[in-house]
DNA sequence: TAGACATTCAACCATTTGGTTGACGATCCC
DNA sequence: GGGATCGTCAACCAAATGGTTGAATGTCTA
């Protein structure tokens, strides 16, 4: 159940878990701070945590009253190698993916 | 909003909607055609390529009365780069991920 | 021990999702 | 023209999703 693509693309369909996943990128956090630049509940931040967590997105780890959420790269990578069957018959268009980003990332939070 | 990242994996995260997109990697088919392997209904089928569509992973093209659907690969490339992002830290571990793609095949349709 | 802090649980709510059925609009072909 | 075929639309339904609030649990610290 946990690490099928079912699971995995649909944790990565929400952008406020994407983002999480791109500040865990830098770092890993307590949920506390993971859920201090989102304009809603801690809840709601802790629910998206266990939906990434089943996912096999990330990992969390208890020490003390802190639980720390951390990258866990591999669910993630097989979706990529998955995707990748689709993409690679022509090279990637850089200009258009990075005009793509920009689109992206102005939607996304600080 | 086609082409974001949303609407990309939510698309993807859905078992049938994948196994569609397996289909079409072998060729372009008509909507009826894509509808035979699975126990749906034409209209759910029908359904699904709007989803797909409206991601970009997919085009459909209307030639008298049959519509052909065919692989949009860009978009799903646009999600694949930005999914290798997190996945370059460690060489991929071909093993398991053999195993994880054989579990995920035993619970694709024909 | 008391309080503050970190996190989850439980109940609830509105919206979205994935499916159904039946009617409908095009288009092909006899 | 008229019937078969291709595909979508509309209405409906059950279940899942993403959020809320308030109470509860566990842990640190003064």
């Amino acid at each position: 159940m946990a690490n099928s693509l079912d699971t995995i693309f649909a944790a990565l369909a929400d952008p406020t878990r994407r983002a999480i996943l791109s500040m865990l990128l830098e770092d890993d956090m307590a949920v506390t701070d993971v859920a201090e630049p989102f304009e809603m509940s801690l809840a709601a931040i802790s629910k998206h945590l266990m939906i990434l967590t089943r996912a096999g997105l990330i990992a969390q780890e208890k020490r003390g009253r802190v639980k720390w959420c951390k990258l866990e790269p591999d669910a993630m990578r097989n979706a990529s190698v998955w995707m990748q069957g689709f993409g690679q018959f022509e090279p990637v268009n850089l200009d258009a993916f990075e005009r793509f980003l920009e689109t992206e990332l102005d939607s996304t939070p600080e």
